[in-house]
DNA sequence: TACTCTCATGTGAGCGCTCATATATTGAGG
DNA sequence: CCTCAATATATGAGCGCTCACATGAGAGTA
């Protein structure tokens, strides 16, 4: 393998300047068809391919935008990123994900150091709680933000999917079909997402004047476990729950199934996420679909609107919808067991 | 936002020089201790951070390696991603993952046109089939490259988790509990990993003087759901199911399910990989768990290594182990209990 | 004191690109 | 045919770092 061209052998072989080169590659005005012609001749002829970290150091941008993000594992993550490497890509730039562990410190911070080494022009946040932001807004200052499923704010581009409507969608179907005892369990206190799927399904209860309860959890499947276990302990059996996910609700419907209790005979289940799992969980689990690609898409779309145009603009709400499967049906007059 | 510290800001402030302070950042020996502190000193008092990109371009070295990686929403793979990150940000490494399409050649290209702009250091593929791999060495050429679930090769590193054992275990598992008519649900054939698994299932089988009964599918629920449908279309009916991986068996639990057969009193059913979801299925899944954290961190380990000292060395097998839960137990003479 | 030899530090060049600027080329108007 | 403004292209500097090499300051020997 040969030494690399570089812009000088482009040059020569097309018989022009360096600058003329690099205006080819640049996509300048006042180029002529047959000049930019020759030039890219001459790249294809090389193999050339520009060398980025010449560029970066000139430009100081490095065209690779960072996403810091928790629970990488989990299918809503995942599709995001997936989705904006896609968009970013065609775009010219890398997406380069870190996860951390939303509960150690040092573990943000090791994720945002990583950030400011590699120079990025903008990070993009996924479900990250406030004192994490907080953090990033300290660190990385001067960098392009964009944060997904966080808190909206005055400073940063934010884009959420509406989990409000989402929370009230499920909440509501489940009154829709006659019930009236409908529980909740909650996501991680701090997580803003799961604030909001608590709040819409408050609101819905309330709206038809009914008491909400919350047992809050996490996002896992375990902390779906536990929560269930409680709500089968209850004196009073609710006749529907709602789940602030669809991994919560596996664990839910583990519990139900362990203690006998029919679903959605005895008792409804909704999830939330649409997990490529839930339509294949005994009883198929009823569910809202976020759309994960749009948002990410929307993200990437805010980040380089900014860092090209530099203009913060408003917050992006995209809508879910509920995908009714078995989980979740009518209530019934024959009673429970215990 | 003041313009940011260089290297010659941090030497006049310690009252060296810039190479002095350039050894500084690399270790260099033949420093006077009493030099280095007074850099250092100056480093913090500037919050002085070398710029990448001028390292890049005078070394040729990025620092990053790319990973390239089909399916990445899946558990096992974004398992491994995360770990792979943890170990190479501690030596100094940014990890960047490209998710391809296994099915579209155009989405490999573009993936391997990326790493290529990004002039990555290495490249680490996770599960991809012989076809991608070859493109990545015509394109690829003279980069590092290790390669995780795929064929052992002469020209790569190549690290894997013992795919035969895994299946030779599951099988011999449900050998052990009386059963004979065991079939597989087998991943893409494509699939080097797939195929290492449906050997150590039919390999399993012949040793126990049995025949081996292969349903093909590919990693998806829907393909389990899929091969499920057919299996419980048999005639004969077998008494246990090997599935290639959790998901397709979560399909298949689905079918057996709906068709009302006892699971694990009238059909024993084993996955592969223990995702979060096997132990709180319903049965909980048996399954087999490969440690994809060792896994991510050995095929890290291998990068560096050949990056440092550039020796091809041997191919890592790592060893998976069963885990037994409800979904199989002894064969029944054809009753269901409870 | 002069002379090597080592260790510690300094000097200058150049990686490949883009920026700001200078120069060459064109075409229209007088 | 010349001028003047456009348009098209060339020149040189410099981004921040590391590399190869040059130099200086002491320690050891004669």
């Amino acid at each position: 393998m040969q030494k690399k061209a570089n812009i000088y052998d482009v040059a020569k072989l097309a018989g022009v300047s360096h600058q003329t080169v690099s205006r080819v590659l640049n996509n300048h005005s006042s180029l002529k068809p047959a000049t930019r012609e020759k030039v890219e001749q001459a790249i294809a002829d090389l193999a050339y391919r520009p060398n980025q970290a010449a560029r970066q150091l000139v430009t100081s941008k490095s065209r690779m935008i960072g996403v810091l993000i928790a629970e990488s594992e989990l299918f809503g993550p995942s599709s995001m990123l997936n989705a904006m490497q896609n968009v970013a890509r065609k775009e010219g730039y890398s997406v380069i994900s870190i996860s951390v562990i939303a509960k150690s410190r040092d573990s943000w911070r090791e994720g945002i150091e990583q950030l400011r080494n590699l120079d990025v022009d903008g990070v993009i946040t996924i479900a990250l709680h406030k004192d994490i932001v907080k953090e990033i807004e300290r660190y990385l200052i001067g960098t392009t933000i964009v944060l997904i499923g966080s808190e909206p704010s005055q400073k940063f581009n934010v884009v959420n999917m509406d989990n409000v409507m989402g929370a009230r969608l499920a909440t509501q179907h489940l009154i829709d079909l006659g019930h009236t005892e409908i529980v909740h369990v909650s996501g991680p206190e701090k997580a803003y997402e799961a604030q909001m799927r608590r709040v819409g399904y408050e609101d819905a209860m309330k709206d038809s004047g009914l008491v909400p309860k919350v047992f809050s959890g996490t996002w896992g499947i375990d902390s779906g476990y536990q929560a269930g276990k409680e709500i089968v302990g209850l004196k009073q059996l609710p006749t529907a729950i709602f789940c602030a996910n669809d991994h919560s609700a596996i664990g839910v419907l583990r519990v139900l199934h362990d203690h006998e209790i029919q679903v959605p005979d005895q008792m409804s289940v909704v999830g939330y996420d649409n997990i490529p799992e839930a339509e294949y969980l005994i009883p198929s689990l009823t569910t809202i679909r976020p759309n994960f690609d749009a948002l990410g898409n929307a993200a990437i779309d805010k980040m380089l609107m900014r860092l090209r145009q530099g203009a913060l603009n408003e917050a992006v709400m995209l809508k879910p919808e509920v995908i009714v499967r078995n989980s979740s049906g009518p209530i019934q007059s024959g009673k429970r067991k215990k």
